[in-house]
DNA sequence: TAAAAAATTAGCACTTGGTACTAACATCAG
DNA sequence: CTGATGTTAGTACCAAGTGCTAATTTTTTA
């Protein structure tokens, strides 16, 4: 037996978030029914049609090609900040941050919130990460939003560097946790 | 005056490149030019009709959509791995990779490609980062490629502990080294 | 079981953004 | 003046639709 209505425009759905390059044509013979079924489930759906869908697409992806570099220099949203002394951000963990087979958060992302908010909180065109001792302390998981605190904590002006703790926690638990060393152009005496 | 053909040509070349999007209609009345010169124009450049152009675009989206998670699991290509002993890996820096401001890669992609290094070279489903003290040694820019060796240092079987010692290297110059200190499920009291 | 309601199919005119092709002009160089 | 090059115009056609009306089939329900 044929689907069902409901059970057709589910999988309908389903087919074209997967591939929106199909056609109502080859939506109708996988089907088997009519095109013109086919496109009243769509109407249904409001599901657009094949150009648009891929106007959609191509749309996003342009979008992204140009903002991609601006979004990617922070990883995390910097919820506040004072420059050469304390920063805090935000990240969320989705699907895409962690292990397939266990669910948990790959290290080089929370690094990378960590390691990110590290150069935000330097008042310099020029911040490099030197050094970095790092401990990851609970697993994260998709679904967590962790909050990075990086805290300045001293600095030798005479080598360019600045020292800083950084804290991740979810839920008020510390889940990871680290000392970085950064190396800064200007030298920058002390604001204040 | 109007463009010459060999004008009108190039701009009509740079304009589609910034906007795909763009019909022959809208084309035909920026240059002031019939429809019909804009086709024989894109016939003689080869570039394509709107809708396939974007296509095109939509379909680049896609793939990399699909493939992002996948090989997002492995920062850089593997080409060689002993589990529990050694593994290697390439991973090209692109413009995506780097501050904009000084053209350095951004910690965060070193971090990444060793840190997944790590994970991959031990022999368990479930392995994490547990502890790691990493140095940022020179700055890498895009265009190089960086090898980074993972070496199996020593275990700890009664606390599933491992330790890896990961280099970094542009042209055989060391430009990232750090210790990881690694946890598995598995004890793997030795593989042969 | 027959009538009503829901679902499906069919057909036609029309739309966009083109291709393919033919034919008519315009402009300029030799 | 003639020929080459460039431009414009017009026609038929295509894919993948929308919008609309109407007919047919299936299902529900009174």
């Amino acid at each position: 037996m044929k689907y069902s209505k409901k059970e057709r425009q589910k999988l309908l759905q389903q087919t074209i978030i997967d591939n929106p390059f199909v056609t109502d044509e080859q939506l109708a013979s996988q089907f088997k029914v009519s095109v013109q079924t086919i496109r009243l489930d769509r109407m249904e759906l409001s599901i657009p049609e094949l150009r648009e869908r891929i106007k959609d697409v191509a749309a996003h992806n342009f979008e992204n090609d140009v903002k991609s570099l601006p979004i990617d220099e922070v990883i995390g949203d910097i919820i506040d900040i004072e420059l050469d002394e304390r920063a805090l951000s935000i990240f969320d963990v989705k699907e895409e941050h962690v292990f397939q087979r266990n669910g948990i958060a790959r290290g080089h992302h929370l690094f990378a919130q960590a390691n990110s908010l590290a150069v935000a909180v330097i008042d310099d065109d020029l911040a490099l990460t030197v050094h970095s001792e790092i401990h990851f302390v609970k697993p994260v998981r998709a679904g967590d939003r962790v909050i990075s605190k990086a805290l300045v904590t001293g600095k030798d002006d005479s080598k360019s560097r600045t020292f800083i703790e950084l804290t991740s926690t979810v839920e008020n638990e510390v889940v990871f946790a680290g000392k970085f060393e950064m190396y800064r152009t200007k030298g920058q005496g002390g604001n204040q």
